[in-house]
DNA sequence: TTAATTGCAAATCCTTTGCAGATTC
DNA sequence: GAATCTGCAAAGGATTTGCAATTAA
């Protein structure tokens, strides 16, 4: 069958690979942690290639829908990108004075594909966040 | 000076009980689920409390800091907020139709706990959002 | 009386959209 | 040549802020 654009379900945009496309991925290929949008406009401006904001936005939200990127909503009201598959790790910090403590949880990795599994859920991304009082601002 | 406010490291306003005070606090009682702050300042009108939305926004803001209110980002750069102690749980979403599952996590309480106490943490709250596929969409 | 609080409107910030021109298939 | 993309600027929606009037302590 070579039938490849059969009107079904959800079939979506051809996707594609323009200059502005690839300077995006490539951005996000070179970044560990997650970017905002601006984020990703700036980095592309300083590398000399010259990408519309919408563009980006529009180019994020088109990867985020395909799956190739992993969104994150940042309190501020930003969104946040980050390639898929990235090392994965969450962080704890502190309300009072911001400092950060990376951890790693392969116990909630666990815990959260057998969850999602159990409620017949695929490909689970998870989003965990921890926030308390470090030792030193709770003295 | 009758020093009755030792400059210190974090002292924070004194919260006076106002009437819109006490109606937002009302809101959040009677409420189970996260709401955003206009979901809130509509509430308040329906009940003939007559706030402003900054007012609402405001107050939200303080009871975040003070601890009072767990605070969550939603997709589309908006805040919910939920009072604290609440029953505890979580939600696994679908991105494809948006059908919620609510999920209870004991074992995750515990992970998050005993994160925070290796790290010398206190009074860590946590956010998890789980996304993901459901059966439906997936198929 | 003093300091905190409120409302309203203007100001910000992030993100989305409309549309004409450039680009890929 | 047709369907996609882009850029730019205008539009939108949520949240913040300035400031004078109001209210609690």
């Amino acid at each position: 069958m070579t039938d490849e654009g059969v009107p079904g379900a959800g079939q979506r945009a051809p996707l594609r690979p323009t200059r502005q496309r690839r300077a995006i991925t490539d951005a996000l290929a070179g970044a560990e942690e997650f970017q905002s949008a601006q984020d990703i406009h700036d980095a592309l401006r300083h590398a000399g290639e010259k990408v519309g904001l919408a563009t980006v936005y529009r180019t994020l939200q088109a990867m985020a829908d395909a799956g190739e990127v992993d969104v994150l909503q940042a309190p501020g009201g930003e969104a946040a990108y980050r390639r898929c598959s990235a090392s994965h790790h969450h962080h704890l910090v502190c309300r009072e004075c911001g400092r950060t403590v990376e951890i790693s949880g392969s116990s909630v990795e666990r815990w959260t594909e057998s969850v999602a599994r159990d409620n017949g859920f695929s490909e689970v991304s998870h989003t965990i966040e921890l926030v308390g009082l470090c030792a030193d601002c709770s003295r």
